[in-house]
DNA sequence: CGATCGCTTGATTCCGATCAACAGGAGTGG
DNA sequence: CCACTCCTGTTGATCGGAATCAAGCGATCG
């Protein structure tokens, strides 16, 4: 339970550029396009952050509010003993490390190289005090994260491996630009510890899948749907 | 697990009594004593609920905000052939119901006999537009429930049953009026659904418990927490 | 080319689920 | 008052799904 691959410890990061306004173009934990995304685009600074680079560590000062540009990041909690449960993960154009309080919740990592926007909180919460349909945005995000919590609560709770892994396949595909495809940034372990499974569980049920013709894994990364109808059965 | 005490079905509530100002004073995703209690307390009214009656249904939507006056409310999630997660229960002076969006995402039903507090949800919404404090606490509001949802997540995904127990123990030791002793409001099976567990499991491991001298049992909704220390090590 | 890493597959174990029986208490009706 | 039922919780026996232990494979990289 402890042997797993270690990012290298909390150092400070390649500022990349500055106020380079950058447009949004996603759709789930996103921003729609309201005046949240212009102040972000309008104030943010891009960073770059290594594969297993921690952006943000749990108990940090909740300083900073992030958006993907490019690569994945996942927020995850950790039991004493290393038992992971990552939360969420967050592809372009994702907002994620907002807080309420002041302090993170959950650890941040890039998967893959990946570059953010980032953005004081302070900025958006003083902005939110003069602008109401700012706020209203902040408390939306909120109520985003806590709307995929109480979905992954129920799977965490209540589903068995499969019916876990159809639901993984469905919201990567419903995020995914590729009808029908899905690209996998994210390797098994860090599916396993957000399915609360184990590699070996995720691999074998996965080759179930596509033994019974409702996947096709042409690459290790790469997943083909191809029996949608399967997976919503099995997604209760 | 199709077989369990079923609600009946949701019918209109008894109004007990109107704009009675009501005084709250409890703790946790409680209210402190800001703005948004008072305009609950002065804008509220009291409804009563039976045991196992709905006070809400899951997509219903969400027109009202609730605060428990007495008793206790679970809310829930449902899987299609009755598997239940609950995500919290509420308890006197708790907060429940609140949305950002137009629906309620679980359902919530009285454990016991209860009486709640009942404010329309636009009546903070357009205080909250108005009033910055009240748009904060709103969404320090969703971002609490925010926050125990990712202890839950750890807990359902990553810890096993004494711990997943020895948790729910602490939490609602800390919750509990009486120091060192809990009296549940909730039945075995309504600790399993909120733990991921069965009543079985439940069962055993409180006995274990008790057999360890970690806990006293004098009734089965009377716990007394005899060794705390055993339990936060437990809880990893 | 050897080493490492990520993934898959097989064998076995084990924790919690399931199946089953029963005990204690509360409520009901005679 | 007791006899009865219903309900909740406990305990025992067994089962099963996912974890664990272990081996091997292919890709990537120094």
């Amino acid at each position: 339970m402890l042997t797993r691959t270690l990012a290298e410890p909390h150092t400070p990061r390649t500022r990349v550029s500055n106020p380079a306004p950058v447009a949004s173009a996603r759709s789930q934990p996103a921003i729609g396009g309201g005046p949240l995304a212009e102040v972000i685009a309008l104030c943010g600074a891009l960073m770059s952050f290594r594969r297993n680079e921690e952006i943000y560590g749990e108990d940090e000062p909740a300083d900073y509010v992030y958006q993907v540009k490019s690569g994945a990041v996942r927020t995850y909690k950790l039991l004493n003993d290393g038992r992971r449960q990552i939360g969420a993960f967050h592809l372009p154009g994702d907002i994620f490390g907002l807080e309420a309080g002041n302090e993170h919740r959950l650890t941040a990592e890039a998967i893959s190289d990946a570059t953010v926007i980032v953005i004081k909180r302070g900025t958006l919460v003083s902005q939110a005090a003069r602008n109401v349909e700012i706020a209203r945005e902040l408390w939306a995000f909120t109520a985003r994260a806590l709307e995929h919590l109480q979905n992954l609560m129920l799977l965490l709770g209540r589903k068995n491996a499969q019916e876990r892994v159809a639901a993984f396949l469905l919201e990567m595909a419903s995020r995914a630009p590729e009808a029908g495809a899905v690209e996998l940034p994210m390797s098994r372990q860090d599916i396993a510890d957000y399915l609360g499974l184990t590699i070996e569980t995720v691999s074998r049920t996965l080759t179930q899948l596509e033994n019974a013709a409702t996947i096709e894994l042409p690459s290790s990364r790469r997943i083909l749907l191809r029996n949608r109808t399967a997976l919503r059965q099995l997604n209760a």
